[in-house]
Parts: C-alpha cells; structure tokens; sequence
DNA sequence: AGCATTAATTATCTTTTGTTAATCTTTCGG
DNA sequence: CCGAAAGATTAACAAAAGATAATTAATGCT
C-alpha cells in the first residue's frame, strides 16, 4: 500500500523514526483514491484531517455568490494539505478541495494525529519538517505580492513550478498570481513579443 | 529583566515548562533594547537569530537598486520574528530589521535554539505555537491577495490590526498590501466619500 | 471522427493603478 | 516657535488590470 522505503528517501526525519513508529503511525492513516475532479472536502466542512499527496495533484478553491471559482492553492505529490481553517482557526473551511488528476491521497484525522504526536515526540520531527516548508513557501509568496509585479509573479512561478505549467490550467495559476486569466492572458502575450 | 508570571500568562504553553527549563532557556538569550530607528538585522546578513518582541514596533523592508525602501513586515509586542532566508534556506537576509519605536528585543541564536531544542523537547510547544501562529497569518494573508480587491485588503487590514493603523504611516501599510502610497491615498478617499 | 464543453485569446471599454511632481500637513529638533 | 524633513494628499497622464463578450483553440466524450 506505501512504500516505506521511498518515502524514507524522500523524507530524511522518517530516518529518526523506527519501524514499529512508522507501522504505528500508519495504521491510523487511510488511503483515499480519486479520480479526476472528486471533491474531498467541501467548502464549510468542519472535517480536520491532514493529507498526504502519495500521488497526483489537488486543487483547492473559493466558489462566490456568483458561483465563480477561484483557485487558490495546488498541491501535488510528497506535498501535505489540510484546511487550515479547520485545523489552525477551528472554523468551516472557506476552500473545496478536489482532484485534478487520479490521486492517492494519504489520510489522518486531526484529532488522532494531536493525539499519536503527544504520545511519540519522534513524530514531530515530521511535523516540524512540513510546517517549515509550507511556511517557507508561504513567507516567499507573500514578499512576491508586495515586491513584484503581476508580470514578474508570472515568470517566477514559470521558473519555480516548471512541472505545473503544463500540468494545469492557465487560469489557475492566475488565480493564484491574484490576476484575472484574461489580464494573464495579456501578459503572456506581452513577454512573447518582448523576446524579438 | 523577565516577567516570567506576565509570559507565563500571555503563552499557555509555557505552563508546561518547569522553573528550572525557563531559566536554563533564558540563560541563552540576550536582551537588545533599541532606539526608534536602530537597525538590528542588515539585508545581506547571516546571523541566524530569532528575536521575540518584548515591547515595541520592529519593521522590516526591502532595499532596492534605486534605494527606495519597500515594507514588508511590521511585528509587535508579543510576536516572534527572524529572517526566514538565513533560518530557513541559509541564504542572506534580503531585508533590513529596525525598530520604530523604542523597542526591547529578547533575541537566541538560531544554531543554539537548535541545540537546546534537541535537548529539551519540551520546548518544542514553544516553536510550534509561534509556527502555528505565524503560519495562519501567513496563510490567510495570501488568501487575501488572491480574493480581495486592494480596497477590500485595507478594509481588512484596518479591522484586523486597529492599533497598527495609528502607529505607523501608511505608507508602510500601503506597501503591504501591494499597492503604492499613492494609490493607498486615492482608495482611502474612495472610501470616505462612499460612506456618503 | 464529430460534437459539445471548456480553456485561451482577442477586442472593446471602463476602472484602477503606477509614475512623477506639486501642494498641503504633520512631525520633530533646535 | 520656527523651519526643515517626512508623510499624505492631489493632479495629470501613461500603463495595466478588470469586465464583458466574441472568437479561436484545445479537450473530452460517445
């Protein structure tokens, strides 16, 4: 069902944990599969799980008044997602979260993780571990909105996430850049003549 | 120098620590009392601190080639800052700390916050408390610069840090939202002449 | 392959923002 | 209390973005 050994590779602090810690922690995860475009957590859950991308790719998004989606997060493989509403504010998710593509997600619930990470201090290296990155990736996006221009957002998240550029939507990541598709539409448009 | 029954209130999960480990903590910070104006943390440093805001205001902003300041972040009383470039991917700060107001500072090396992190796990609450909290902010800030207008951004701003708003110029407050002073000056007339 | 749906681009027009510079206003040091 | 310096506002114009709709391209489904 996991393959322990890869995940061991791709996460150094799993090294720290013995194999009976890791036989623990998993029997209180779930495996979910979906298939394109199946919703996971809808907009007002109060459902607090963590998941695992094991493979594929989510997409999470605000739908208005007006039934319009704005996507506002992507999340794809050896990434960890969870509502932050529901897990940091104790709030209804103000995001649905779905798939984009054939997907394994691996589940736990909130309150069990709190739980397993009190009674194996070992875990929380892990916890440590995916706190920083998604804080480092959150800090960096921040300084982007206040120090570049919409143009420049682009072209950064072109040379950050190569892979997503070809994986999604163009107007996904014009939600995300905080522009409309058709003024990313524009953008690109202005940076193909500029090159001659 | 402390007021450990204040902190002690302030931060629940200090309650978990003993007398003995607060003070053993507290051995290994410094306390750096600032003037409005001093600089404690210069773009293009390394020095991997954390500081913890005893009292006052501590701004930090970007440089650039044309020498015009762009700010970033503004951290009060209560709040945890480092630069995250040096903590998180080793690399230089690309932003300068300063203080506003006179402030005092409570600051630990990064490598020894390290150590004693590793030898006493009880600590850990501490980091994930200011991780946690750090995190949310920063989460629901980039959500804001995805769904909401500049004019909703300032409206926000405005109810969620009400003290901030008299405390410092806006135009350090225009810079975090992403727009110009400028353009902060026309929305906030935009904005009076609407309520009739 | 062919049709229907969705995405992307283009066009047009309106609104907002950026830029620069001038004018008030406020703040602060002497 | 006055004058310098910094902050905020206003003005005028250029550039970019939003909104809406039409057109073209791509994708998916049977």
């Amino acid at each position: 069902m996991v393959d322990l050994e890869k995940i061991k590779q791709a996460f150094p602090f799993i090294q720290e944990l013995s194999h009976t810690d890791i036989i623990e922690f998993l029997r209180h995860t779930q495996l979910m599969e979906l298939e394109t475009g199946d919703i996971f957590l809808e907009q007002g859950s109060r459902k607090g799980c963590i998941y695992f991308v094991k493979s594929g790719l989510v997409r999470s998004y605000y739908t208005d008044d007006n039934g319009e989606e704005t996507t506002n997060r992507l999340r794809c493989e050896n990434e960890v997602l969870s509502s932050y509403e529901i897990d940091l504010f104790d709030k209804p998710s103000r995001f649905t979260f779905h798939a984009l593509e054939p997907t394994e997600l691996i589940m736990i619930d909130s309150a069990i993780m709190r739980q397993l990470l009190d009674k194996n201090p070992k875990l929380e290296a892990g916890r440590t571990y995916f706190m920083k990155k998604t804080l480092s990736e959150c800090l960096s996006a921040i300084d982007d909105f206040i120090l570049l221009s919409p143009e420049k957002r682009y072209l950064k998240f072109a040379t950050d996430y190569p892979q997503l550029m070809n994986r999604v939507p163009m107007k996904y990541i014009a939600n995300m850049l905080g522009i409309t598709p058709v003024s990313l539409s524009r953008i690109r448009k202005r940076i193909a003549t500029k090159k001659h």
